[in-house]
DNA sequence: TCGCAAACCAATGTTTAAATGGTTCGTGAC
DNA sequence: GTCACGAACCATTTAAACATTGGTTTGCGA
C-alpha cells in the first residue's frame, strides 16, 4: 500500500475540515476550537498532524493560540480594557449610572461652552440614526456614540479618560447583565426628544440647560434600569 | 470602678499607639499592619474599639483596607497610576481644576446623601486640621485629605476610581509646576469657611447644597489659580 | 524520512482551604 | 438605654493543590 500519498490526502482534508469548522461558525461563543488532543483523536490521526494544520491556520491569522488556554478562531484579544475590567466585577449596573449622572451633565456643560457649528452637526447626524427604527441593540450603540462624541467635544483631556473608563465599565456591565433593558417605543421616543434637547442647549451654547437636560435623560435611563431591576427581582 | 472613662481613654491611647506604630517605620515593607484580631488582642480591647480607631486613621488617609487582604499604611495602590502617568505630563492646572468642577461637586451631593453622623465628625476634624496656621504645604495635604474623604464617603466605586485618577493627575500637575500657589490669609480663611459651608450642607443632608458649595470652593481655588499664573505671565 | 504515540515541560484555568476585613447579634457593665 | 465586648457569620482575597492545554522531546515503526 502507498500510505504517504494517503496521509498527505489526510492532512489536507483535516486541514480543509478543520478550517471549515471555523468558518461554518459551529463553535461556541468565545470560538474556542477542541483541543489538539481531541481533534487527533476526532480525526484519527496523529497530535502532530493538528498541529501542523493549526499552524498552518494560526499564520493565515484564522486562528490564535495560547499555551494552557487553548486555540480560539479569530484575532487575538486587545489587552487595553484590562483597567476597566480590573473594577467591572464590582459593577452594579446602578452604581455605573449613578457615576454617569456624575460625570456626564458636567460633560454636557463643558461641550455647550466649546462645541463649533460641525461639532454640533456631527452630533445632530448621531442623534438621527439612534432614533432610527433599528434594532434596540444597534440603537444602544449609536446611543454610546453620542455621549461619547459628547465627552469629546468638551475638550478636556482628563474628563476624557475618566469617562472612557465610565464607558468601559458600562458596556462589561453591560454585557454581564443584561442589555436588552425593553426599550420600547414610548421610551425610545423620549430619549430621542432629550437627545434633541440636549443637543439644542449645546447648540444654544447653554451650559446649564445642557447640563439639565442630559441629567434628565440619565436620570430618565436610570429610572428605566431600575424598573427592569425591579422586574428582574419580582 | 469607673470603666467607662477608662474604655474612653483607652481608646484614645489605642489609636495614639497605632498611630505611632505606623508613622515610627515599624511595618513590614509592605506597609502591612497586624490583623484586626491581632490587634485587639495585643491592645486587650474589643475588635470593635480597634475598628474605630481604624476608622478614623483611613479616613485620614493614613492607612487603607481592603476585605480579605488586610490593612496597609499609606495610599491605596491606585490601578490609574500607569494612566494618570500618561496624562499627567500634558497636565495643565487649569485643565485640572475644570475637570474637579466637573467632578466634586458631584461627589459631595452624593455625600450628602449617604454620610453617617460620624463621617461628617472626621470631615469636621480634617477641616479643623487644614485650617490650623501650619504651613502652606501641610494645609494642602489636609485639604486633600478632606476632599478625598468626601470622594470615599459617596460611596460609588466607579466615581472614586475616577476620582483617584484626577487625584493624582493634579498632585503631579502641582508638583511638577508650582505647588506654592500664594496661600495668603484671607484666601485661607476664605476656603476654610467654604469648607464648613460644604459639611453644613452634608450635615444638613443637602445635596444641592452640597454641590453648590462645592462648586464655590473649587471655583475660588481656580480663580486664584488663574491669578497666579497670570501674575506668572507678566 | 515521516507519522504516530507517549511522556514530559511550561503556562493557564479550576478547585479548595485558609486568612482577613465587614457585619450582625447577644450579653454584661454602667 | 448605651456602650463595649465576644462570638459567630458573611464576602472577598490569597495561596496552594490539581487538572487542562499548548509546546517540545523521545522512541517506535512503516
Amino acid at each position: 500500500m502507498n500510505y504517504a500519498p494517503e496521509n498527505a490526502e489526510s492532512t489536507d482534508a483535516t486541514l480543509a475540515a478543520i478550517r471549515q469548522m471555523i468558518e461554518a461558525g459551529k463553535l461556541p461563543a468565545d470560538g474556542r476550537l477542541p483541543t489538539e488532543r481531541e481533534l487527533s483523536a476526532e480525526f484519527r490521526c496523529g497530535r502532530r498532524t493538528i498541529r501542523r494544520v493549526l499552524d498552518t491556520l494560526e499564520t493565515e491569522g484564522l486562528i490564535w493560540r495560547k499555551q494552557g488556554k487553548g486555540t480560539f478562531a479569530g484575532q487575538p484579544p486587545d489587552p487595553t480594557g484590562a483597567l476597566a475590567a480590573e473594577i467591572a466585577p464590582d459593577a452594579d449596573p446602578l452604581v455605573v449610572m449613578e457615576a454617569r449622572l456624575c460625570i456626564e451633565p458636567a460633560l454636557a456643560e463643558l461641550c455647550a461652552l466649546r462645541a463649533t457649528g460641525e461639532d454640533v452637526l456631527r452630533l445632530r447626524q448621531l442623534a438621527q440614526r439612534a432614533s432610527q427604527p433599528i434594532d434596540a441593540d444597534t440603537a444602544e450603540l449609536w446611543d454610546g456614540a453620542l455621549h461619547r462624541a459628547i465627552a469629546r467635544i468638551a475638550g478636556n483631556r482628563v474628563m476624557l479618560t475618566a469617562f472612557a473608563l465610565l464607558d468601559e465599565v458600562r458596556m462589561g456591565a453591560d454585557w454581564q447583565k443584561q442589555r436588552h433593558r425593553a426599550r420600547s417605543s414610548e421610551t425610545k421616543a423620549l430619549y430621542d426628544n432629550q437627545h434633541n434637547l440636549i443637543i439644542d442647549a449645546i447648540q444654544a451654547r447653554d451650559g446649564a440647560a445642557a447640563f439639565q437636560a442630559m441629567r434628565a435623560h440619565l436620570q430618565a435611563l436610570s429610572d428605566n434600569l431600575r424598573v427592569s431591576m425591579g422586574e428582574a427581582d419580582t
